[in-house]
DNA sequence: CTTGACCTTCAAGTGGCTTGAAGGTTTACC
DNA sequence: GGTAAACCTTCAAGCCACTTGAAGGTCAAG
């Protein structure tokens, strides 16, 4: 005896509840992911299921990570597709870092100015009546008053 | 004489084109405000033509401002709702600029966390060979020891 | 009287899932 | 052996805030 119980190199199948729970996942993102080429098609138990194994729980560990770290899925799919074509995606991987670093960076500053332009807005509402006049004026002037929809600064990327 | 070069309370109307250009945005978006209630439905010309006046263009700007500040198009939506009932909705403005500044605070620490990851990856990166040892191993595998995938962090939130 | 810039509507696409309906399979329990 | 719960399957539509495209109407200039 003395079998498998320390290193399981056997690879157990299973199915896609449990592969979604050991990774921290859900069943729907996994079969997303495999419609739209991220991962591949896994093997299929006689009734239909789909049976995963260890190296399953690795890519999809990696691709929970490269979303984690910001990367789309159509970059996903093109590093799995490199792989899978035996040409390690080293140096896209590095390009694809630096640009995540730099976009982190800007959504960082953009959100620390918005931040303050919100602070802002706040200490003025918290300074201000409910009805100020006798016109309709309130917090909505306040809004309109911050300095934000004006030039510069695209309205896209803040989610 | 000296009708209204200078105070122009006589409101000229203009075409979609010329709103969205004066306030910075398209005509698709104006259309789409519309569509989704957010904004009035303007007057038209006998053409069909939308004809707009100074009063939408603050409306407008109003619209942009808020959206800059990151509220969404149903918040801004009740807003616009309550002014139209005569009631002004300064306190549920208030706790939409509080909960704004909670959000945005907590996606700047979290993006700050991203950014330190992804700056240890990439100098883990740099210093590794693109072909590490005779398997597969290449920086993806740095990747999947990144430490984001894993327990807490909820993958929501970073767009 | 034609060209081109504007406008109209409706439909579909984007990204990354999420939710729902309608059904098949497996497992645990009595 | 029966049945109910807990799985699994597929396909379709919904979410948000737009964006893009097709097919056509209107209007001013040359």
């Amino acid at each position: 005896m003395a079998t498998n119980t320390t290193s399981q190199t056997s690879t157990r199948p299973m199915r896609i509840g449990e592969i979604a729970e050991r990774v921290g996942t859900d069943a729907p993102t996994i079969r997303f992911y495999e419609a739209e080429g991220v991962l591949p098609k896994p093997a299929r138990t006689e009734a239909g299921y789909r049976s995963y194994t260890e190296s399953d729980v690795d890519r999809l560990r990696f691709v929970k990570q490269a979303r984690a770290l910001g990367l789309s899925l159509a970059e996903i799919r093109e590093i799995g597709a490199a792989r899978e074509a035996g040409a390690p995606p080293c140096n896209y991987v590095r390009s694809l870092l630096s640009r995540r670093i730099t976009d982190t960076k800007q959504q960082i500053s953009e959100l620390k100015l918005l931040l303050s332009d919100l602070e802002a807005l706040e200490a003025m509402s918290l300074s201000l009546p409910d009805r100020p006049s006798l016109d309709e004026a309130c917090i909505c002037h306040v809004i309109e008053s911050s300095s934000l929809g004006d030039p510069g600064l695209n309205t896209k990327g803040n989610s």
